[in-house]
DNA sequence: TTTCGGATTCACT
DNA sequence: GTGAATCCGAAAT
């Protein structure tokens, strides 16, 4: 369970409030659908590894590698609750008005971090790392929302109805509102798994 | 070697 | 709500 959890990058940190799943050799979504390449080879690695990749050819995304050697499985870090260095993030994100801009969004949260390709592949367990993933005590929500994943292409087909997107109901920095998949819950108790289609 | 399209963001209407 | 910016990786040629 990564919600709820650290990331910190030198004297910038965030709360993790938003991720979503990527399974791998079987999720026609994932980087990995088609086996390893030059630019996935981290996802193959072990787990506790940071996966980055550039996109849109201008922004970076970065993942959290799940699976096993050899499992290329990653979650995708969507947005973060802004903890310490606010200050060096508003240097980073002069877009920003206020502070849900900040880390409201894979790129956005990177930019915010300084994540950058040099960065694909650290160990985010090593405290000698420049980004490291941490646990201050606070537990995982009760209750998450549950949803699709967001801005995946329709040639994904069934996988773009997977609830693999999971976020800290009511946070600011969400990226986007959650959208319920049809017929599927929004709303999962991480106790008992019970659900509600409330919102 | 060329072509295609993307796990997005931002400015503007 | 819409469209532009922008470049790399992977697949096709």
């Amino acid at each position: 369970m990564l919600l709820n959890k650290v990331l910190v990058s030198g004297q910038v940190s965030g709360r993790i409030v938003e991720v979503e799943a990527y399974r791998g050799l079987d999720d026609p979504a994932s980087h990995a659908f088609r086996g390893q390449t030059k630019r996935n080879r981290t996802m193959f690695g072990p787990a506790g590894h940071l996966y980055v990749y550039f996109t849109y050819g201008m922004h970076y995304c970065a993942n959290v590698v799940c699976g096993h050697e050899g499992e290329p499985q990653a979650v995708l870090v969507r947005a973060l609750a802004p903890l310490g260095g606010l200050e060096e993030m508003r240097v980073r994100r002069p877009a920003a008005r206020v502070e849900s801009d900040l880390c409201s969004g894979p790129a956005r949260l990177c930019q915010a971090l300084g994540i950058g390709r040099s960065y694909d592949g650290v160990d985010l367990l090593d405290l000698t790392s420049p980004v490291q993933l941490c646990d201050d005590g606070l537990s995982s929500p009760k209750e998450i929302l549950v949803g699709t994943r967001v801005g995946l292409s329709q040639r994904v087909g069934e996988a773009s109805t997977w609830p693999w997107r999971f976020a800290v109901p009511g946070d600011p920095n969400l990226s986007r509102p959650v959208v319920a998949v049809e017929g599927q819950f929004r709303l999962m108790s991480t106790e008992v798994r019970l659900m509600s289609t409330e919102g």
